[in-house]
DNA sequence: CTTAATGGTAAGTATTTGCTTACCGTAAGT
DNA sequence: ACTTACGGTAAGCAAATACTTACCATTAAG
């Protein structure tokens, strides 16, 4: 599985969402990103977990506290694939374009 | 559920995820994009829904077949989400930086 | 008119997955 | 040394969802 995929995977889900939007702002621990969220602080340990292996956070520990913070990889590599893909779908819409044209050319 | 969570939701699904793949490099009929995936026609059509839905492809009939094909309103939703994301996250990593700059001249 | 091709929808099943409780380990404070 | 705060993991459960088969509607072709 790419680290794309991981990464679309991850954000497919609604809780992890609101997760990763969290941590836009500021780096914070396990505790302080459960707290406000609907779900238990397991549930977030284990859609932490789901983020990191997708490259969309990094997490280091600083005494008995887990801080996470948003990992560029993760962003980076599914804004890239955004772009690659409506670069390729334009470029093969322009193709197809072209050939019909030359086509109706033919016909007329 | 605003746009873009749609899109998200819609691209978390790997059978999803091949079909708008499928659809990059030229508009195909139902039959087509079912065909060589590990699914069923009825399947296929229920993620059509979903990537309609979602606004990441657009259908329109010709004849007894439904053409699909990418929709740039989705694709270009999830780009400028991850883009303005990204943003933020950037300047809010540089207050950070600069406050914790501020605190150590405090000390110092 | 009949037949074939396309494809949407419904109902049911099965798998996935998100969540909880319970438990344990580690690090810091008293 | 005891206690408190933080947090990962396991087991079990419940809800969501992806898939299939069966069926029906529409359109084109013979």
């Amino acid at each position: 599985m790419s680290a794309c995929e991981k990464a679309f995977n991850a954000l497919g889900d609604p809780t992890r969402r609101m997760i990763f939007e969290k941590l836009r702002d500021r780096p914070l621990a396990v505790v302080d990103i459960a707290d406000g969220l609907p779900v238990s602080r397991p549930a977030v340990s284990q859609h932490l977990k789901v983020l990191r292996e997708a490259k969309l956070i990094s997490i280091h520990r600083n005494g008995t506290k887990n801080i996470c913070q948003i990992d560029r990889e993760g962003v980076l590599a599914m804004r890239n694939y955004l772009d690659k893909f409506w670069d390729d779908a334009l470029a093969a819409f322009k193709l197809t374009a072209e050939q019909t044209e030359k086509e109706k050319n033919k016909k007329s």
